[in-house]
RNA sequence: CGGGCCGUAGCGCAGCUUGGUAGCGCACCUGCUUUGGGAGCAGGGGGCCGCCGGUUCGAAUCCGGCCGGCCCGACCA
């Protein structure tokens, strides 16, 4: 202990707002080089080899094959699969001596793509998958919240390559296995859930979430098994007070009421009695309006799908088509906009809507007689309360942190980079792919965000920078003696042990091992040297126990070997 | 990119309103005492006060610009 590099801090950062970014900062663990940006000290790079272990054991065990692929990247290959112009200001790009574009690498599909496609000729040779565990770099809008959304973070990425989709689906059931395994052995609790498969569309993926309420990602889930991002699940709203009868059309005088909730409240309604109209344009170029309950939020994958891959307007798209924000409505739209209504509405026979004219609204607008509904469809982000796809039941809500992702790809690389093997029949044929990433340096921080208390970090064995330290509480020769041999015992027996022998104070050492959390801690004094015992302290429970000193590396390595994973 | 807040010792902060040459706690160094839950006493070291410019006899303090950081927002009509 002595000589391990763990400046810890007493107090806390002020720039730290999460536990895990608070405790790493304060155990000495890491430290900022700038936004987003870190080093890693001894500890977290102890802990993050030991994640490192867990994750290439069971990559490992599923035939994956681990590989190194470069983080600067020439564009070419960007340019090759398209993404060079669509990545946006996320991919950090730079120029080497001679002017040629490279970037780093964020993400490394067309890295890899490039290499099997001179590799790979034959479905014999087929199915492939490799890994990497790589420094990332993501230029990202806001790093925030240390080791959460960093610029730049470890990741374990590998993809995989098959001639077929059944081959595919096995080997991505296999992944997610696998994630399944990393997640439990992290000591993490997490759920499986099903994500926004993006703009494209079409594409099979799953999100593994450590549940957390300083998570970023909203989901939902059911006792039935169930569970989803929200951006991804499906909407099932329940059944209440919308399904107004039909009434008459009326147009009401709504001076400066412009917001749903100004319109609920000068009316006396809730805000699920009226209707939301959100406006857009197709990739075409035709004006989509977007009718939604007014309590609700409209998911703009969800919207793209149902109307021509159409995008919401901003102050700019207003102006242009000269239609009033605040008051739009499905009733008399300019002429040859696209309707497209929330299938929830579809028993409401009288909606609230706007007028499409300033200051005025319609109440008791109904379908099929004042205007006509173009398409139904799921448009809005799912919230708790709403009922399971699957079981009926209502979802419950929770957050949490992205650990990792399995992604079927398809052939959206190796179209675009003509990577192509010969099949049984003859036949050139794209690689169907498939890629499975595990951040590595988040999911140290999110096993922090799981497991901490107000005094510091409490690892599971698996994860933390050694299994036990050894403390003697002062600097007598009897007891530095008695600890050191406990130590050596302890590193004989095959435990990870670690010793703290500086010159301090008891207390200081008590909360310097709580703040970093190893596991155990067996405590050496003089008292207990006297009467022969060592106490043996379990962090996560804060449970001591008084062990005879002949006993302790015993009792010890039992505790730890039960802890392993 | 928009809004708010903030840059003073390694960390946490005060000083700025009212301009006069920088301070507190922790950490660090030396000595003595102490030694099972962040010790006590005494002494000591450490600062382009984010950067550039302006006002002034004089700027950490007032003014302008820039840079950096943190928080909120960036579909929610």
């Amino acid at each position: 202990m002595s000589r391990i590099y763990a400046p810890t801090l007493r107090e806390d950062p002020a720039e730290a707002e999460v536990p895990s970014h608070r405790l790493l900062l304060r155990a000495g663990m890491i430290r900022k080089v700038a936004a987003g940006i870190y080093t890693f000290l001894p500890l977290a790079w102890r802990s993050i080899a030991k994640i490192e272990r867990i994750v290439r054991e069971e990559m490992d065990a599923i035939g994956c094959q681990e590989l190194l692929l470069p983080v600067v990247q020439p564009a070419e290959l960007w340019h090759e699969s398209g993404r060079w112009d669509v990545y946006g200001p996320e991919l950090a790009r730079l120029k080497d001596r001679a002017g040629r574009d490279f970037c780093l690498g964020p993400t490394h599909e067309e890295v890899i793509t490039a290499l099997v496609r001179n590799e790979l000729r034959s479905y014999r040779e087929l199915p492939v998958s490799l890994y990497q565990v790589n420094v990332k770099f993501r230029d990202e809008i806001r790093p925030r919240f240390g080791l959460l959304r960093g610029r730049e973070f470890i990741m374990k990425d590998a993809y995989s390559f098959h001639a077929t989709q059944e081959s595919l689906q096995e080997h991505y059931e296999a992944q997610a296995r696998a994630y399944g395994r990393i997640c439990d052995r992290l000591g993490l609790v997490w759920r499986a859930v099903e994500a926004d498969s993006g703009q494209i569309g079409g594409k099979v993926t799953t999100e593994f979430m450590a549940l957390a309420d300083t998570g970023e990602a909203e989901l939902v889930h059911c006792s039935c098994g169930y569970a989803a991002n929200v951006e991804a699940a499906e909407a099932i709203v329940p059944d209440h007070a919308r399904s107004h009868g039909r009434e008459e059309l009326r147009k009401v005088h709504t001076p400066d009421l412009r917001t749903i909730a100004e319109i609920a409240g000068a009316f006396g309604l809730d805000e699920r009695d009226t209707v939301k109209t959100m406006a857009g344009t197709t990739e075409d170029g035709r004006l989509v309006f977007f009718c939604i309950p007014g309590d609700r939020e409209l998911n703009p994958v969800k919207a793209a799908r149902a109307a021509a891959g159409a995008t919401l307007l901003d102050e700019e798209g207003f102006a242009k088509h000269r239609i009033p924000k605040g008051s739009l409505g499905p009733v008399s739209p300019p002429r040859g906009t696209l309707i497209v209504a929330d299938r929830s509405l579809k028993d409401d026979a009288s909606w609230v809507v706007g007028a499409n004219e300033d200051d005025y609204h319609f109440f008791g607008a109904s379908p099929g007689r004042d205007f006509q509904v173009d398409v139904w469809a799921d448009l809005v982000v799912a919230r708790p309360g709403d009922l399971c796809p699957r079981c009926g039941s209502g979802l419950s809500g929770a957050r949490g942190i992205e650990v990792s992702q399995v992604f079927q790809l398809g052939t959206r690389y190796s179209e675009s980079m003509g990577a192509t093997f010969t099949d049984e029949d003859g036949q050139e044929r794209p690689f169907i792919m498939g890629c499975y990433g595990v951040g590595i340096t988040r999911s140290l921080a999110a096993v922090i965000e799981q497991h901490h208390d107000d005094a510091g970090i409490r690892w599971p064995v698996s994860v933390a920078p050694a299994e036990a330290i050894v403390l003697p509480l002062s600097v007598e020769g009897e007891v530095v003696e008695a600890a050191e041999g406990i130590a050596a015992g302890l590193a004989d027996a095959g435990v990870e042990t670690v010793i703290d022998d500086r010159d301090e104070r008891a207390g200081v050492k008590f909360a310097d091992a709580d703040l970093i959390g190893w596991p155990y801690q067996v405590i050496i004094g003089r008292k207990g040297l006297a009467t022969g015992m060592a106490e043996i302290k379990h962090r996560a429970s804060g449970e001591r126990e008084s062990v005879p000193l002949a006993e302790a590396v015993a009792r010890v390595r039992e505790l730890v070997a039960a802890g392993r994973s």
